[in-house]
DNA sequence: CCAGCATTAGGTAAATTTACCCAATTTCAT
DNA sequence: ATGAAATTGGGTAAATTTACCTAATGCTGG
């Protein structure tokens, strides 16, 4: 067995490093890199090929996710083991989906991980329980899964709707937005009042949970 | 110099180990020990006292501010360096003014840490850009910073909060839901209260989100 | 057994949201 | 240029949420 290449890309310096060290003591790795964003990430492999990425997701300038389908599309010999902080169903689900060959998440055992890296390089694909259970369940609803997590763009409502939408999730009254806004109360009321018929909920749970849904959040 | 002893505590395995590889090639340590929540630290602290402490204040069963607390109270030896996630200034000023000795973020540099073991060894404290920011500022409104930080996600609500807080989500009343759960209105209003007390939240509109951000939701 | 927490319920009042209206201006596309 | 949609602002009132209290009961871990 050859010795093998892996970067990791993480915006945690210290979590990447750490992992560095770990990766580098595994017996059958020669070469670790390490990127603090997806478009680091991409200009390394441009320079040098590795054989495995460990990817996280929550990254600044290029998401994981975003990463992930680039490395994919250009270089379809590298192997793509997501290391996620959540074990959101539907982000497991869409990243396998997108053809990601693991999904561990952050708080699993360096074995979990060793184990991953050969079991990708071996058979394409490490199975956990995790990814067991996405699939499963993602299978079911698999409209839901098809959206993509993270971006999308509501289009019912307007621009105005959707900046007076942002500042209500981020728990401000009325008032404190059209302050904010310097616009009347009471325009500030209107607004909402047509989000609310727009959309057929009937308080402001239903638009924050709007907002989550519609990718408008998170 | 004599050498030292550095316990880690800190949820998320890889981090714990990662960081345990880290510490240990630092040249003037000589044992590090991990513990995955702040009990089984105090657990392990009562066989063997440390020297330092990296603490990480997102936890579940005890987090890292009621460790603090706790260490420091029992222990007033033992220093104290905080590795968060996060650069509220807040919990920055919180956990300083408690007694911590350092606050770093989990994407500061190694190289980082180890001088701010040093430093606090030697000084009992170390300084740097982020703490000066937090105690300037947090000088400024004290009261603010007096409220003792909450994390969303250690399961801090009890089933019947989490019940009454899914039927908030589902856009009831608390009158629908008191009639639905048959309570009096009353006790509905309090559960919710004491939920956004817990949380730390403004209005429903944080509640919503924590339902979301917590898995609750989805 | 005791302390602490969860659960229940009540009072009082202020603040905020929600539900209806209407209407003037700007913007934008047909 | 003309009509539709977006944005702005207003009035009135009811409904609901939020804040700040107290307190009884029951359950549980040390």
């Amino acid at each position: 067995m050859s010795k093998i290449k892996v970067y990791i890309a993480d915006d945690q310096t210290l979590f990447r490093k750490g992992m560095g060290r770990l990766v580098r003591s595994f017996p059958n790795v020669s070469e670790v890199k390490e990127a603090s964003n997806g478009k680091e990430l991409l200009d390394l492999i441009k320079e040098e090929k590795p054989d495995v990425i460990l990817m996280d997701l929550e990254m600044p300038v290029m998401d994981g996710i975003e990463a992930t389908e680039k490395v994919l599309a250009k270089y379809p010999n590298i192997k793509i083991v997501v290391l996620s902080m959540h074990d959101s169903q539907q982000h497991i689900f869409y990243l396998m989906e997108l053809g990601a060959h693991a999904f561990l998440l952050k708080n699993a055992e360096p074995e979990e991980v060793q184990e991953a890296i050969n079991a990708v390089l071996k058979n394409d694909f490490y199975q956990n329980q995790l990814v067991v259970e996405a699939l499963r369940k993602g299978a079911m609803d698999k409209k839901k899964a098809e959206m993509r997590p993270v971006f999308q763009n509501s289009a019912s409502l307007t621009d105005r709707e959707k900046e007076i939408l942002l500042l209500i999730c981020r728990e401000l009254t009325m008032k404190e937005i059209s302050d904010k806004l310097s616009l009347s109360e009471k325009t500030v009321h209107n607004h909402r009042a047509r989000m609310m018929d727009k959309l057929g909920v009937r308080n402001t749970v239903g638009l924050v949970k709007y907002a989550y849904d519609s990718g408008l959040l998170e």
